[in-house]
DNA sequence: ATGGCCTAGGATCTAGGA
């Protein structure tokens, strides 16, 4: 069973690139992040027509996030608030960034973690009060689902071997002590990373920034991550990143990451 | 040293991304 996620920047400017994505990898279960759309705009017909079902959350403009799988999801939440209850999650649901479903074993959560601007900014102190409720919301999950996969777009790179140059990024937002403070907290609840189970090295990224011709140069930043419960861990039996539709016309500035794992 | 690009919305600019 393979599971994928992919920050896609605005589904409707990406579908055809999704689309020819999963046609050639045809994954169990596909995760979106910044869909950018609300639900009744989402384009679903392309991937009924592949016979893939579609969960999604989204909004205006900005976040969002879908569940593309080749079987419907059960027990599908969205948001912190159906796990948590409205007194524990206040206003954070506002923002739409966590979708969540189970499929056959595995309950596969997609999140699309605030970026936080700059540090010590309000979007800052934002995404450390959100990364703080996803540790509560993961510790809810985890006695009812031993099997979890969390995935999506971390904007953190918790590692110096996660940026392209690290010396010059103590300061930088996605790689500040804090936020990584705050993901490690999150991960101590019970995973580990999928990616380096597999691989030590560094340079190794998903997001490269538009500008400056990051992608050519390889100046970029690991922060799309699969995260995996300590039985699913031992499951997984690959993690990889698809380098190729970066490098597609008019790509995302992410680029998928796939996990697999078997019985 | 700076900003370099892309998206959506509603418009020829702004906000946000990371």
């Amino acid at each position: 069973m393979k599971v994928a996620t992919w920050n896609v920047n605005s589904i409707r400017s990406r579908l055809d690139h999704v689309i020819e994505w999963l046609r050639a990898n045809p994954v169990e279960v596909l995760c979106l992040q910044e869909t950018k759309v609300v639900d009744d705009g989402f384009p679903k017909q392309p991937f009924e027509a592949l016979g893939y079902s579609l969960q999604v959350y989204g909004q205006k403009t900005y976040n969002g996030v879908a569940l593309i799988s080749r079987t419907p999801l059960e027990a599908v939440q969205c948001g912190f608030t159906p796990v948590l209850g409205a007194a524990r999650v206040g206003d954070l649901d506002a923002q739409r960034r966590v979708i969540a479903g189970r499929c056959g074993e595995v309950y596969v959560v997609n999140l699309y973690v605030p970026n936080g601007n700059s540090l010590g900014s309000e979007k800052y102190d934002y995404k450390l009060t959100w990364l703080d409720c996803l540790k509560d919301y993961l510790a809810a999950l985890l006695p009812q689902y031993p099997l979890i996969n969390i995935c999506g777009d971390f904007n953190i790179a918790l590692e110096d071997r996660d940026i392209y140059n690290a010396a010059d990024k103590a300061t930088h937002i996605m790689a500040s002590g804090p936020e990584r403070q705050a993901l490690k907290a999150v991960l101590s609840v019970g995973f580990r990373d999928g990616f380096r189970k597999f691989n030590q090295a560094g340079g190794h990224f998903t997001w490269w920034d538009y500008r400056a011709a990051s992608f050519r140069r390889n100046l970029g930043w690991r922060i799309d991550h699969h995260y995996l419960s300590p039985q699913l861990y031992d499951r997984a039996t690959a993690c990889t990143i698809d380098l190729d539709p970066r490098g597609w016309d008019k790509p995302s500035d992410h680029t998928p990451v796939i996990v697999e794992y078997g019985e």
